[in-house]
DNA sequence: GCGAGCATGTAAAAGGTTACATGATTAG
DNA sequence: CTAATCATGTAACCTTTTACATGCTCGC
């Protein structure tokens, strides 16, 4: 197994919460789970089939306008079984995170290096972005104390791309700063 | 192109600070670059032979003992010029962490989930280790603030990958103490 | 001598991205 | 009417993992 196909149990949660299509299944990616996977249509269609074939979820078809069809899933109760089984197994393994920017600093053996303040500033442009976008969302989609509770594992993830974030732009400034002094 | 072959480049990195084999460079993957990005020996092997015939490294047989072979691979100048490239140019993606237990948070709706704590303690068990790892890592590789210049790259990253793990740690820990008030 | 680690490769399978393809709906 | 978005699917390609396969060296 290449990854242990973590996919199937991605829609296999988002249908536990409620009935979709592919196509928002898609759009769960680019918003809810962006932030910890990524996976395209072309990869979640194929999949749904699967899951469909091996009995775990079901699909009634909807009309929308005239003559549109929208295949809507829902999850069965052996994809409950499966998904929850999946929960409770534990996760022993750390995956190494792929951050391309990481990789080209270690390659830059000199801290004197004319590329290196560039390099720092683009990344900080960026993740500052990506800092006051999860910020937004944060307190757009949890206002309250109360909402927070209601849907705790999304606000959990939030919460933690947040924290994150902050670090990797304290870190960035921090280094900044270190370089500025050396030069 | 699934990623663009940052596989290539690591190599091409790694043998601009010295000519090394393909074993050494898969050793590599388990202790300097494991914490950014992983490959194994048979992917190793065969982008050795492409980026040779591609003319951005050669080799040398060198026999260790009687009569085994070692193939020590060299960058060559259109190689470091393919590198500083890579470098050079902007890296404006920011990939997705691909955590799987941050996926299986994102499914526990419910605060006072009975597997909560003890999913949170697993991944604090875990992290803990590896912060100590990083810790002790840190100090060995870089036991002087002049050995830090030294292989600035190195520093850098390995002081970051110890932020993140000590945000990671508190986060866990803060996120403990925040359930267990609520039961 | 023998086992751990050195050393190099190939093959098969799975996971993931990009491109190709098509058609319907809805808001302006 | 027309462009953006909804909606579903396949094909080709690349990357990555796991498994298969072989042989040497060195310390004990």
């Amino acid at each position: 197994m290449a990854q242990k196909n973590k996919l199937q149990f991605i829609i296999l949660g988002l249908l536990n919460q409620q009935p979709l299509t592919g196509y928002d299944l898609t759009k769960a990616f680019d918003t809810e789970i962006g932030e910890f996977w990524q996976a395209q249509h072309s990869q979640i269609y194929p999949q749904l089939k699967r899951l469909e074939d091996q009995g775990y979820i079901t699909h009634e078809i909807t009309i929308s306008g005239a003559k549109l069809e929208k295949k809507l899933y829902h999850i069965t109760a052996t994809g409950t079984a499966l998904l929850s089984s999946w929960i409770s197994d534990g996760t022993p393994d750390l995956t190494a995170t792929k951050d391309e920017f990481i990789l080209k600093l270690y390659f830059i053996q000199n801290n004197r290096d004319p590329r290196l303040p560039g390099m720092l500033q683009e990344q900080l442009a960026l993740h500052t972005g990506k800092l006051a976008h999860l910020k937004q969302r944060l307190t757009t989609v949890f206002p309250t104390k109360a909402s927070q509770t209601e849907n705790y594992g999304h606000f959990l993830i939030l919460q933690h791309a947040l924290g994150r974030e902050t670090y990797y732009v304290d870190w960035l400034k921090q280094t900044l700063q270190q370089i500025s002094k050396k030069r």
